[in-house]
DNA sequence: ATCCCGAGGG
DNA sequence: CCCTCTGGAT
C-alpha cells in the first residue's frame, strides 16, 4: 500500500502500526479496582507512572477504600504521596475524591464522565483513563504523551488536549480509543520521547512528518 | 534546564 | 486566557 497522505489516514496505519508492536496495551498504572485506579491517576499528574507506583503501595494499605481516604489525617497522606509531587493539592483532592464518592455516590466509583469530573482531582484525562481501562467504555485520555505524538505524526495541530482528542476519535474507532491512547503513551516513552527522540529505531519513522520533513525531528 | 499519563483557580 | 502547585529523573 502507498503512505498515506492524509491525518486519517496516517491514523488507521499507525493504529495498525501500533497494535503489532504493543498488543497487550496494558495500563502501567498498578491498581486492582476502579477506586485504587483512579486515586492512581489523580498521583500521575506531572509525574511518572514509576513514581506513582512506588507510592500507591503504602497509598492503598493504610487508605484500601473511598471512606479511609475520605477520613484520612491530611498531613499524613502528604507524607505518602510527596514523592509523586503537587503533594498538598493532591493530598486535598484524593480525601475529596473520598468524601464525594462516599456522599454522593454510595462509595461506589462512578462511569458517566459528567460524573466523574465532578470528583475533586478528576478532570477528563483522568475520568478517560478510568472509563478505558476499568469500565472497559469508549475513552481516551490525551496526556502530555499522546499530544505530543499526535501533533508529531501529523494527526492534529491543536495543543488543547480536549481538541486532540475529538480529532482522534474522528479517526478511530470507540472500542479502540483506549487502546490506542495506551500505545500511542507506550511509544510515547519508549521512542519518541520529549527531549530526544529515537527516529532511528522508530517503526513509524517512514510516516511520520516529523522525521520526512528536512527540518528533522523537531516538534510542531 | 526540561519533562513526567493535569487539574483548579483567577 | 493565564498562573500555580512539587519532587525526581535526565
Amino acid at each position: 500500500m502507498g503512505k498515506p497522505r492524509t491525518p486519517a489516514g496516517r491514523a488507521k496505519e499507525i493504529a495498525t502500526r501500533l497494535e503489532v508492536l504493543y498488543p497487550k496495551a496494558e495500563c502501567e498504572l498498578t491498581h486492582s479496582n476502579a477506586y485504587e485506579l483512579l486515586a492512581a491517576t489523580i498521583l500521575s499528574a506531572q509525574c511518572t507512572d514509576v513514581r506513582v507506583n512506588m507510592v500507591t503501595p503504602a497509598l492503598f494499605a493504610k487508605y484500601p477504600t473511598p471512606l479511609a481516604l475520605a477520613e484520612a489525617n491530611p498531613t499524613e497522606l502528604e507524607t505518602i504521596i510527596r514523592s509523586t509531587g503537587f503533594y498538598q493539592n493532591k493530598a486535598k483532592n484524593l480525601i475529596g475524591m473520598g468524601r464525594n464518592v462516599v456522599d454522593r455516590f454510595a462509595s461506589v466509583i462512578p462511569h458517566e464522565m459528567e460524573d466523574l469530573v465532578t470528583l475533586p482531582g478528576v478532570g477528563r484525562k483522568t475520568a478517560n483513563v478510568l472509563r478505558s481501562v476499568v469500565f472497559d467504555l469508549p475513552g481516551l485520555a490525551v496526556d502530555t504523551h499522546v499530544g505530543r505524538l499526535s501533533r508529531r505524526l501529523g494527526l492534529t495541530t491543536e495543543e488543547d488536549p480536549v481538541k486532540v482528542e475529538r480529532v482522534l476519535n474522528g479517526f478511530i474507532d470507540p472500542p479502540e480509543w483506549g487502546r490506542f491512547g495506551l500505545r500511542l503513551i507506550l511509544h510515547g516513552r519508549r521512542v519518541c520521547d520529549a527531549k530526544k527522540p529515537k527516529c532511528g529505531i522508530c517503526e513509524l519513522e517512514d510516516i511520520c512528518p516529523a522525521t520526512l520533513m528536512p527540518s528533522k525531528s523537531k516538534e510542531k
